[in-house]
DNA sequence: ATAAACTGTTCTGTAGACCGGAACAGATAT
DNA sequence: ATATCTGTTCCGGTCTACAGAACAGTTTAT
């Protein structure tokens, strides 16, 4: 039973061409992530592998420093290399260090959070944030993902990708729904990007979290890609004038603008 | 002559039970992450394998989403999937959370920048920070790592390992020298930890970089093993009052104090 | 106590995945 | 035009990496 499986596998690996080994490590690295902490037997359970593959991949992976094992427990756990990595690739793009005087003049000339985000597959990573004075700190947002579809940063960074690109990239499946106002179909997202794009920034109105708003901005490379956007968030309550969601849209707007702008990038002008 | 090369590593990897393409995949991924992006003539070229053998690895790992591809330059680059998946091992240990209230204590009551460091093997990584009010901003300190030996992150976390440990670890190859101040011996540095570990707080007189002072004091799980540091640093100017460094060492080491008692740790009293 | 049922780890023969090397296809430079 | 870079594809043979079973400890149940 379990030779037929894997002759399936081996027929599609062969067909794609992966590394089937590799494949299975990576396939224990994202199990560990997920879950945070196993054994080899659950691992093999989980991923339906034999164990002593499990075991020689756990191995190799704890070799170079990958997997750690808790002495006690025998059980693994993905370990602090991933983590130093992580901030290289971010490290590296230079965006952070890039944005910040933006974002710090942002966040001086308004209440709320400001937040640096880029996209990565069919997500929003938080890479940089500065805290407003007295908001709660909730602990290690860098780092997090969240939704394209409903959030600002996401719906800024595809505001300006193609219609084609945003239902190859969403149209797949039904938008998830977090809250009344979460757009349920790509339709309606379709129709509100064309306006972020019009107006330059994006507004979440409780579209991902009841009780908090978000406006964002895309910020652009020389060949007119958005790279990173920038929002701010604040509590709904905060904001009763009208005309002050306006007035936060300018702010983020021009933040984003003068990122743009200091890198050599440019706004595409239409598509 | 490439063959003859091949033929000793695949008897080393016979020996060892690692699998081998595996191990390739983690060699790509650590190039990319010490040099940026590379097209894979120049990796094949680095990591003296064969172009096919470098593009297939590849090819798996971004097929997983692990290195993307720039559509110009057609150069790979490690992506933001290793970002989010570095963060989720920190999330998964909930240190940064259990430490922020005494992080939070420790930098209200003294001016200077309070960290939160863990061990990664020989090296100590930063995972959480607290700035001071008005220090000039570093941006991405978290994730960076610095060495164990001449820190006071690193040597707080070092004082209660044994001393076999801390030559297993360390008395390898000489320790490198930043400053005058940098134990330059493992004698040294072993006579320093017996007296952090009396004191309860490590002091880095300016041993990893001048003009930088910074004392730190371990924190225990209920093991005794010391499962993360906490500093305070500071310019070494602000600091002229006699008697200065012992309030600060006091400060970190109750902030360590109390956090180890929140999560039912306990300092080892002796070895 | 004894056994049964868990772990992680080691061993071995062999099927076939994976590698090396060469060829191919575009770009860019000469 | 020719040479020389890229990244990518193909193929045949070698020897890796797999499956499965055995082993060695612990813990649990009888």
């Amino acid at each position: 039973m379990a030779k037929r499986r894997l002759i399936t596998k081996n027929r599609l690996m062969t067909k794609s061409k992966l590394i089937e080994s590799v494949v299975r490590a990576l396939d224990i690295l994202e199990l560990l992530d997920a879950e945070g902490e196993m054994g080899i037997t659950e691992m093999a359970d989980k991923l339906d592998m034999e164990k002593s593959t499990v075991y020689r991949a756990i191995n190799t992976l704890r070799a170079r420093y990958y997997v750690s094992q808790d002495p006690d427990t025998l059980k693994y756990a993905n370990s602090y290399k991933l983590f130093e990595m992580g901030h290289n690739v971010v490290r590296n793009t230079g965006i952070p260090k890039m944005a910040y005087r933006f974002m710090r003049k942002l966040a001086q000339g308004s209440r709320g959070a400001v937040n640096l985000g880029v996209r990565d597959g069919k997500k929003v990573v938080y890479i940089d944030k500065i805290e407003s004075d007295e908001t709660v700190k909730v602990c290690m947002k860098i780092g997090q993902s969240i939704p394209l579809h409903c959030t600002g940063l996401g719906k800024a960074l595809l505001s300006f990708m193609s219609e084609r690109e945003v239902r190859g990239l969403l149209g797949r499946d039904p938008l998830e729904r977090f809250t009344e106002k979460t757009h349920g179909n790509v339709e309606d997202l379709l129709a509100d990007l064309a306006e972020i794009r019009k107006r330059g920034y994006s507004v979440d109105n409780e579209e991902h979290i009841m009780g908090i708003l978000c406006v964002a901005s895309p910020a652009f490379n020389a060949k007119g890609e958005a790279i990173a956007a920038i929002s701010i968030a604040s509590p709904k309550m905060s904001h009763n004038g009208p005309g002050c969601i306006e007035e936060l849209g300018q702010a983020v707007y021009e933040a984003a603008d003068g990122f743009t702008k200091s890198i050599g990038g440019r706004r595409p002008v239409y598509f």
